[in-house]
Parts: structure tokens; C-alpha cells; sequence
RNA sequence: GCCGGAGUAGCUCAGUGGUAGAGCAAUCGCCUCGUAAGUGAUAGGCCAGGGGUUCGACUCCCCUCUCCGGCUCCA
């Protein structure tokens, strides 16, 4: 019976039976069948030499797409692989699966590899490449697999751990061979190792089998590989980029922050101008709570471990806790890692009625968590922070109407900041550890998605990734360069309002208990600066910049009026810095530049004679001579309105 | 917490067992300048901290702290 390919283009052409990918390619065009490594069908890939034996929609892959970059990855961990196996007796490996831009592969070796090792191993690749050595598909079944592969004993889990009932056709497995090097291997693979345009090693590190903490610690090596050299390049720039952004570079670059030894890992101070960042944010933090209905409170960092015995910390959270202190009378004290048993004894301060509902409490809350020393990563994991917290207390019937709140803020909240492409997880309930009835669950799940819907944010659910007591939406950013971060989350909590037997009067005059929303609008305001720091890579706009315009005066005797000058944009309600080092001009405006400052007024003689400044905006390579002051001032002024609450 | 790498002036980094170096920044002069680095001088160090080996340690070894790349975990 022939074959029925239907093309991309919608084109149906019959090949007969056994037909291999590449004949089909070459079918299409020469030049296609040079390009292609691989083709699919009815979305499965296959290897481009494999006879095809059915029907259905088919695609050549090239090194052009995800799938063709995913396939040349994948070749390249194999090489990998063979080069490691090669150079390294007594060697064996794990997985090596492709990556996001690139791949890797876990080995257990004796000696841990060093960076003169990737040299080694990247000159081995280099050869196994350039022999040109075929990818043969080998299919064998289960037991010759765990034969062949009977000094490896990572693959031999591999293989047991094979649900026999998900492989039809009499337990195949199926693995690549080149030259003498074999991997177990579902593929698709290059038609061989010449395939791989270039590849290269990017680092080592340590990673547990299976991810799993427990169970042997293994070496791996990162690797990237590109269809052209040109790519490569571009993606090494990419890195580039990113480090010239990192937040823990520019920050104390700028001023903003430090982390100083002297006070300890995950531990941060603000400078003055990182402060007035940081004072900017928070004020509008309790601008836009206040418009959108919170009331502020404030709670200590301490309180008795009984509280955080009830609300069931010591019992799911302590090892993210500080340890306790004894005070008086041996009683123990824990600081905080969480606000919200301070916002639950507020709701429970007194009597509540249906009529008191919804009640959302908000808070700036400095907390404390013992992060393992290993995760601290400057201001974007902290072992101290503030977090834009809040608690909403609703009735069931409020919920829906209070979720929707909720995430409307949050998305406001974040497109202030520049932010337009939004991700939402919603993880719903746990396998195993969670609190409340399943009714609860389940309404809840289905507010969540329903506002979710309403606004439309895309979304993935995180099946069984909820938190213990409650689902939740965590939303993700992407930055200006298109890395991913989560900011803010929307917790629905089951656990704290049974565990304080929260109330409240219902209309009938019964006691009915509430449901609890927890929200973080920024997350922790040390993570959402540090992303903000990235996201701008440290020129803020200008109602966010602590400094917002720098005066430059030509020379000595302009001083005067640099100083008038400052006067009048600080009187309009800007913040400006006069530049009085006997620098040159070209010195002190590349001083503004570096330190990213908005807008630059640049005074000499012409300006004092006319009231006039020069001005040059951050960006702009070009300048304008005699602005009017007061023109001037308007135009920064209405450049540098921070967004409505 | 685990695996690996690192810590020298405020910053970026040289310095392979024999008295510590550069550039930038800082301070003080000179220059008075119109859009990304004018110029001279000065000052600045318990070479992360502690222990050891050695006649002698920034250098070699051990421990601790801090940072970096990952794993695990997470806002």
C-alpha cells in the first residue's frame, strides 16, 4: 500500500511503502534533502533514513527550527558522551537531554572535571565530529538492553524502570550506535556526527541522580550547539548581555545596594540612592493597596513559637526558619518568615460579621527565611526581605469577585514597571500533603481559573504544585531580554483560618469560617528591584530614577546659575545633582551616562545670558542647545509622572 | 546543604617560597573647557580570617567566612 504524505503546504503525494525521510526530502528538492536531519510524522520526529511505513502529515526537519535544534543538541550530549567515555576508563553517564538553548549530560567519574578537562573533551568532540561517524538506530529488547548496557548502571535503572505495558510490541528499546560508542536512546538523531555545525562546552557543575538529594551526586557538563557559527555567537552575546545586566553588578555600580560580608550571607543594606528607589516603590505599593481597597497594618519580627506552632510553621516550615531565642522565663522567640499569623490575630482582635468582609490587610513586611547557604543569589534570594504582603479575609460568596480583584492588581501593579508579556501558573492540590475538604479545593481552583480566564493572562496548570494549604496563580514577567521571573502570587489558604478557627457571623446569625487570600503584588521588593535593575539594566525611567537629572555647568563661573537651575527643577519636584568637580565637560557628562542618569542640562554662557539650559536625555546621542528653562522643566516634569495609583 | 571554582587598594585585575604592583576611582593643585575619559602630585594593603609546614608564606597544606557556576529548594 503506498504512502499518503500530506506536505505542510497542504499537498498530498503518495510514496511507496518503506520510503525513507530522506528520499522524500530529496523527492521535495536537493536542497531541502542536504538540509533536513530528521523529518515527522503526525507530530512524531523520526530519524531522516528510517523507512516510513504509514501515512499522515509529514514535515522535514531542519536545523532551522526548535524541533531541528532539539535533534542537534541531542546529538551533540551524545558526543559528549562518547568523548567522555573515551577519555575517561571507568567512566559512566546518566542522561543528557537537550536544554533550552543548548544541552547537557551527567557522568559519575572519579575525579570531578576541571576546566582544562572541557578543553580535553571539547578537541575529542572536535574529532568524532569531523570522522563524520553515522547515528545507527539500534532496536533491542529489554533484557539485551540491560546486557548490553550491564556496565552502566544508571541505564540499567533506566531500562527496569521501563513500564513494560507502555511499550507495545514486545518490550523494545531502542538505542544509537556510532562507531563503538552506544546510548540508550528514543532519538531521533543527525544522520551522523558531520551534522553537528559547532557545538561547544560552557561549564561543569555537580547534580544529583535523579534530582534527588538523597542519592549519588554526579558530574555535569553544560554544552551549547548552533546551526551556524554565527548563531553561536549571537547566543554568547546573549550571556554577554545578561551579565552586563546582573543586578549584583550594577547595583553596587550604581549605588543602590551592598551586600557587605560583615553582615552575613543573603543580607542586604541600601544605599541612599537605592533607598529613594526603594522609598519611590513603596510608596507606590501603598498608593495602588490604598486605591484598591487594603488597609494598612503592622506587625513585629518576633513572636512566641506557640504562634508559629498553631499556625503550623514548626511543623511544614522550620527548616526555613531562624532558630529560636529564649527569653524571659525560657519562653522561646522565633522571627518571622511569613506575615500572615500577625494579619490572622487582627481578623480574630475582635468579633466579625459578614458586614466587616471583605477585609484586606496589607503590609510592607520584613521577613526573615534560613535559605541554604548554596541558593543565596544577591537580591533575587535573600535571607532577609519585604514583602508587599497582603491578606484578604471573604466570604465564599465574595471569592470570585475578590480573586479577580486580586489578580487585576497584581497585573496593574506589574505593567507600571514596564512589564507587558505575563505567564501565570496555577497550581492546583497536592497528591499526598494538604489541609481542607476537597470542596474547598475545587471551588477554589475554579475561581482561580475563572479569573485567570476573565482576564486573560495565559496560563499552565502546575497539576498537584499547590502549596499544602491552598492553590495558588504564581505570575511570571518576561524582561526586556526575554528571561522569565516570578513576581507575584495569589494563595488561597485553607489551613490558617481552621488552624485559628477563624469566624465570622453569617447573615442567619451562624458562624461561618472565611476564606484567606494571601497576595504578594512585588513578591519580595528586594527580588522585584533586583528584576527591575535587570529588566532596565539600571536606566530606570524616570519616575524611578534616584537621580533624575544631572546639571553640568561649563565652566567654574556657571556654577550660580547651575545651582539656580537645580533650584527651580527641585522646586517643580524633581531630583537634581549639580556636577561641581573641575572636570571637563566631556568628563562630567560621561560621569551622568555611566551612571545612567534620565536627563543631563548641560549650562554655559549663552544658557546664563538667556535662561536657557542645554539638555540631553539618556539614549539620545544628540543634544539641544537653548531650551528655556521653564520649557525645559515642563518637559521633565511630565516625563518623569510615576503611573496613577 | 551538596559538587566545583574563587577571594590581593573603593572597583577591575597583575604578581609560582625571599620586604606588594598597574589602570580606574579618591584627595590636593594646575586647567575654565559646550556634550562619553584635560593634566600633575599625593594617599591608599594584617594579600578574607584563623591554624600549620618552612630560616622565610600573598604564594604550599588544613579549618572557617564570603562570593561565583550548578544541583536541591524557593519570593
Amino acid at each position: 500500500m503506498p504512502l499518503d504524505l500530506r506536505y505542510p503546504d497542504g499537498k498530498v503525494v503518495s510514496h511507496p511503502d518503506g520510503t525513507t525521510g530522506r528520499e522524500v526530502a530529496q523527492s521535495i528538492g536537493p536542497g531541502l534533502a542536504r538540509a533536513a536531519v530528521a523529518v515527522e510524522i503526525d507530530g512524531h520526529l523520526r530519524d531522516l533514513d528510517l523507512p516510513i511505513s504509514e501515512s499522515g502529515d509529514f514535515s522535514v526537519i531542519t536545523l532551522d527550527s526548535d524541533h531541528g535544534l532539539d535533534i542537534l543538541r541531542h546529538s551533540s550530549a551524545h558526543v559528549l558522551a562518547q568523548a567522555v567515555l573515551d577519555l575517561y576508563p571507568g567512566s559512566t553517564f546518566a542522561i543528557g537531554p537537550p536544554i533550552e538553548d543548548g544541552f547537557y549530560y551527567d557522568f559519575e567519574v572519579s575525579e570531578p572535571f576541571t576546566p582544562d578537562d572541557l578543553d580535553r573533551i571539547e578537541q575529542r568532540m572536535a574529532e568524532i565530529i569531523s570522522e563524520d561517524q553515522p547515528f545507527v538506530r539500534v532496536a533491542m529488547s529489554r533484557d539485551e538492553a540491560l546486557e548490553a548496557f550491564s556496565d552502566h548502571k544508571f541505564k540499567v535503572e533506566i531500562i527496569e524502570n521501563v513500564d513494560p505495558s507502555e511499550v507495545s510490541g514486545g518490550e523494545e528499546v531502542t538505542a544509537y550506535r556510532n562507531n563503538g560508542f552506544v546510548d540508550l536512546c528514543r532519538g531521533p538523531h543527525l544522520p551522523s556526527t558531520g551534522r553537528i555545525p559547532t557545538v561547544k562546552l560552557l561549564r561543569t557543575s555537580g547534580a544529583y541522580w535523579r534530582g534527588d538529594e538523597n542519592r549519588e551526586q554526579l558530574q555535569r557538563i553544560y554544552g551549547t550547539a548552533w546551526q551556524s557559527n554565527k548563531d553561536l555567537e549571537a547566543y554568547l552575546q546573549r550571556l554577554e548581555e545578561a551579565e552586563k545586566r546582573d543586578h549584583r553588578r550594577l547595583g553596587p555600580e550604581l549605588d543602590l545596594y551592598s551586600f557587605p560580608a560583615e553582615l552575613g550571607s543573603g543580607l542586604a543594606v541600601w544605599h541612599p540612592k537605592g533607598g529613594q528607589l526603594r522609598k519611590i516603590i513603596e510608596d507606590h505599593s501603598r498608593a495602588v493597596h490604598e486605591r484598591y481597597g487594603f488597609d494598612f497594618v503592622f506587625s513585629p519580627h518576633l513572636a512566641k513559637s506557640e504562634l508559629w506552632k498553631t499556625s503550623g510553621h514548626l511543623d511544614f516550615y522550620a527548616e526555613s526558619m531562624y532558630p529560636g531565642m529564649e527569653l524571659d522565663n525560657d519562653q522561646e522567640y522565633r522571627v518571622k518568615p511569613m506575615n500572615c499569623p500577625f494579619h490572622v490575630l487582627i481578623y480574630k482582635s475582635q468579633g466579625r460579621s459578614y458586614r466587616d468582609l471583605p477585609m484586606r490587610l496589607g503590609e510592607l513586611g520584613g521577613v526573615y527565611r534560613y535559605e541554604m547557604s548554596g541558593v543565596v543569589h544577591g537580591l533575587l534570594r535573600a535571607r532577609g526581605f519585604t514583602q508587599d504582603d497582603s491578606h484578604t479575609f471573604c466570604t465564599e460568596d465574595q471569592l470570585e469577585g475578590e480573586l479577580h480583584l486580586h489578580l487585576d492588581f497584581v497585573l496593574k501593579w506589574l505593567k507600571d514597571f514596564g512589564f507587558t508579556d505575563f505567564e501565570a501558573d496555577l497550581s492546583t492540590k497536592p497528591e499526598e500533603k494538604y489541609v481542607g475538604e476537597d470542596a474547598r479545593w475545587e471551588v477554589s481552583e475554579k475561581y482561580l481559573q475563572q479569573a485567570l480566564d476573565a482576564v486573560g493572562v495565559p496560563y499552565r496548570i502546575a497539576e498537584g504544585e499547590g502549596a499544602f494549604y491552598g492553590p495558588k496563580i504564581d505570575m511570571h514577567v518576561r524582561d526586556a531580554i526575554g528571561r522569565r521571573w516570578q513576581c507575584s502570587t495569589i494563595q488561597l489558604d485553607f489551613n490558617l483560618p481552621e488552624r485559628f478557627g477563624l469566624e465570622y457571623t453569617a447573615a442567619g446569625n451562624v458562624g461561618e469560617r472565611p476564606y484567606m487570600i494571601h497576595c504578594a503584588k512585588a513578591g519580595s521588593l528586594e527580588r522585584f528591584i533586583g528584576v527591575l535593575v535587570e529588566h532596565y539594566a539600571g536606566a530606570f525611567p524616570m519616575w524611578l530614577s534616584p537621580v533624575q537629572v544631572s546639571i553640568v555647568p561649563v565652566a567654574d563661573r556657571h556654577e550660580e546659575y547651575a545651582d539656580a537651575v537645580a533650584g527651580r527643577l527641585r522646586d517643580a519636584g524633581l531630583r537634581a545633582e549639580v556636577d561641581l568637580s573641575s572636570e571637563t565637560v566631556g568628563d562630567k557628562i560621561r560621569r551622568a551616562l555611566t551612571h545612567k542618569h534620565p536627563a543631563v542640562i548641560v549650562v554655559g554662557d549663552d544658557d546664563v545670558a538667556n535662561s536657557t539650559v542645554g539638555l540631553r536625555l539618556y539614549g539620545e546621542d544628540t543634544d539641544t542647545r537653548g531650551v528655556p528653562l521653564i520649557e525645559a522643566t515642563n518637559q521633565l516634569v511630565e516625563s518623569s509622572k510615576p503611573p496613577s495609583a
